[in-house]
Parts: C-alpha cells; sequence; structure tokens
DNA sequence: TAAGTATATTATAATAATCTAATATGAAGA
DNA sequence: TCTTCATATTAGATTATTATAATATACTTA
C-alpha cells in the first residue's frame, strides 16, 4: 500500500495543476501539437514544452513528431481512466 | 472548463503527496484519530497535524473532537467517489 | 539560402511546499 | 494537582515547483 500510494501520488501530480490538468483533459480526446495546446491553456511556449517533456519523461504521454509538429497523445491506459473518472466525478 | 480545472487541480493536489494519499485513503474506509493516522502513514505527529488541518480547510475532511481524541473523516463526497475510482483504476 | 514557424532547451528568479524542532493546549487519570 | 497522552501551533530551514527570458534547433516555404 505504501509503495503503490507512492506511484500513484506521482501520477496525480502531473495532474494537479490548472494548466497541466487542461493539456491532458485535451488529449484524452485526441491527439494535439504544442501550439493547439499552448492556446488551450493560455500558457507560454515555454511552459507548455516543458510541462509535455517531463510528462512525457513519466511515461504519461507519448510524443511523434510529423514534419515540423510535434503530436501528443496520452500514453498510460490509467492516466486515461482516471481523466475519464475525474470528469464523471467533477464535471457531470 | 478553465475554472473547472482549476478547482479540481486544487483536489488534485492535495491527494498529489504519498503520505496525504495513505491517509486519505484510511480515512475513506473510517473516521480515524490522528494517531492513528500517524502510524499508517509513518509521518511525524506535527506533520500529520498539518496535512489534516490543511484539508480540513480545504473542505476535504471534517474533525470531530471527543474527549482526548480528534476523529477525522472524509468531508467531501466527491473526494470519497474519487479514492474509489483511484483504487479501481490503479489497485485492481 | 533566407525567413518564418514550431518546438526544445537552459538558466535563473520567484514562489510554494515540506519537514523539523520547539512549544502550547487541553483532556484524563493517578 | 501532577503527569501523561493526544493534538495543535509556530517559526525556520530546506527543498521543490513554477514562470520567465533568452537562445537554440529543425522543418518549411519563398
Amino acid at each position: 500500500m505504501k509503495k503503490k500510494c507512492g506511484e500513484v501520488a506521482g501520477v496525480l501530480k502531473a495532474l494537479a495543476h490548472p494548466q497541466r490538468l487542461i493539456i491532458l483533459c485535451h488529449l484524452a480526446e485526441s491527439e494535439k501539437t504544442v501550439t493547439e495546446l499552448e492556446q488551450v491553456c493560455e500558457a507560454s511556449q515555454s511552459s507548455v514544452s516543458q510541462f509535455l517533456n517531463r510528462m512525457r519523461l513519466e511515461g504519461l504521454i507519448d510524443s511523434d513528431k510529423r514534419g515540423q509538429f510535434v503530436f501528443y497523445k496520452i500514453h498510460d491506459p490509467q492516466l486515461k481512466q482516471l481523466i475519464k473518472s475525474l470528469y464523471k466525478i467533477f464535471c457531470q
């Protein structure tokens, strides 16, 4: 239990930030480019890029460079489930 | 959406900490005293007390003093639901 | 190849969270 | 009343997170 809570707390930390949560909610719908994410969460290019990189390193999201764009999407299926649950609990 | 994400991110912040998550998981089962919580999460008395106070002020938990003990329990029904979801997603 | 667009990186400043130690309060029992 | 136990509070040091500015890279198109 202690170990599991440590892991889960780590995932929750990624969501526990207004702009990162917006980003992840959008990624839960479909893949998005960095610029698209910049617009929905109204954060600077640098911040968004840093957030994305951090979440990628944590294994939560995936990046896929296609031409001049980098598309991000959710990698971790548990994260996707969690975002769905959040939506059910808090937005319905 | 922006506003809602801010609120939800606030709740998630409370869970996004190994020891607070352990505390909340135990409170999701039943009410507990501070000393009981100290033992399950292996944090100092002061830390636990500070965590509890903070979560109480955020409206997530309730305290009830009975004699020399203070019993804490989850106040926010959404938080209870969230903890159940976490259990389903990550512990089954 | 020059210019523009998309993204990443780095360093650093600003802010927030955490932990610890010390002390305080208040109830219970000898 | 003295002591012990349960809890709370405070202040400060430490550490982590966030935001910002500047610069770099790499692709695209004229």
